[in-house]
DNA sequence: GCAGTCATAATTGTCGACAATCGTGTGTAC
DNA sequence: GTACACACGATTGTCGACAATTATGACTGC
């Protein structure tokens, strides 16, 4: 078997951030990870320069990378432009939908509902970010679909970091009414749905709150409560 | 004398490609760059890839990399998110922006003025991109920051690679008008010439051009100064 | 006992060399 | 003369080793 790419650890490392079992201010050490994953370190480099690029984390000149600590308002930012450049997917998808694209995301929906109904977490977070990277990359937009990307990295990220309880709230139901006003060609019912799921998921983030600033070792010294 | 970073490097690229000397499609050879810069060849890949993220350079698996040639409709995605994020970028400015920060705007844009009346191209380029990067800056969004380096960097490319004539138009008077109203605190007119500023930097651009041929990559760098 | 200094260990940054891959040009068969 | 195959050169991808920097802990003087 071939030596993982650097996409694919850095897919792990993000899977693992979306998951909670690396929490921001955690540091990633180079060696430790190369060993980890069984590749050289010039290869873990490149994995933190992606991961970077992504939001997900942040560098100190000779210091090393750590997980990042998104902000309130880097949140808020976020959810921002993720607002634009989603309506300007739909926008584009309009033109460019047909029956074989619409049978795609129903089937995406569909893989949605029965990680939710098992409980598959890490499917649960795959799939839910699936879905919006999918619209981007139907609407045929490689700048979009790059930044689609990102925002979703960083959503994960802020997620991870905001969320109240352990359920993810991007659930499939909401996907499925953007679909069908996209089936029926009804541009502003998908993009109001669209605008209406996106305020959802952001209103469920403890967004007024104080950030979950505990790092790995605290965390590990302090006993439960 | 010290080697030059990667940042530096991309830089000095970016004003290549900006100044049209390096043009859409030209391939970037490693070793010829990493001569030319009088660093290693790694180093050189670490600017490819912080190229690569801000849309200037294409890079092709074992093939290289190449100065990306971007497509009308990316230009279009490219402002259409651009004026998300600037409008964005003004309603944070509002509550941040004092008198220093309104003086050292006001100073940017004298300079712009200056570089216009003589005609200097590169101060031309690097201050109008500037203009925006402060903006984004001052709103203390590090995330918007970030994507606005990298819209800033695309609009450059889109406009190298679209504009009809030699004349920069992203002239310092809009930049005058969009501080104004800051200054006055009128959020809605500031947006508004923001909107209007960016429309018009749109429009200038010929969205069905065929592209030219290519020099040598040495005489399109320039790199005496 | 405490603050400051220094040496050592750990970690990151950088580089040059080797391996893998691709494009080009040549040679040969028909 | 043309088309295909092969080999060579050029270029990129990968890796391990060395240098530079930082953090940690011991030591010394007071």
């Amino acid at each position: 078997m071939d030596a993982l790419s650097a996409e694919q650890i850095a897919e792990r490392i993000w899977l693992s951030i979306a998951e909670r079992r690396l929490r921001p201010g955690m540091r990633l050490k180079e060696t430790e990870l190369a060993e980890l994953f069984g590749v050289s370190r010039a290869k873990v480099r490149q994995v933190l320069a992606i991961l970077e690029r992504e939001g997900l984390v942040a560098s100190e000149l000779n210091k090393g990378a750590f997980v990042a600590e998104p902000s309130v308002e880097e949140a808020r930012d976020v959810f921002h432009i993720r607002r634009s450049v989603e309506q300007r997917v739909i926008e584009r998808l309009i033109d460019r939908l047909d029956d074989d694209k619409l049978a795609v995301l129903a089937a995406h929906v569909e893989k949605e509902r029965v990680a939710n109904a098992t409980n598959d977490q890490r499917a649960i977070i795959k799939l839910s970010g699936g879905f919006h990277q999918m619209l981007a990359e139907m609407s045929e937009a490689g700048f979009l679909s790059g930044l689609m990307r990102d925002l979703i990295s960083r959503s994960s990220l802020i997620t991870a970091a905001f969320r109240d309880s352990d359920k993810y709230n991007c659930g499939p139901d909401e996907h499925d009414e953007i679909i069908a006003h996209l089936r029926s060609g009804d541009v502003k019912a998908a993009r109001k749905a669209m605008a209406h799921h996106l305020d959802h998921v952001e209103k469920e983030l403890r967004l007024s709150g104080e950030r979950d600033t505990v790092r790995s070792l605290k965390d590990a010294l302090l006993l439960s409560e």
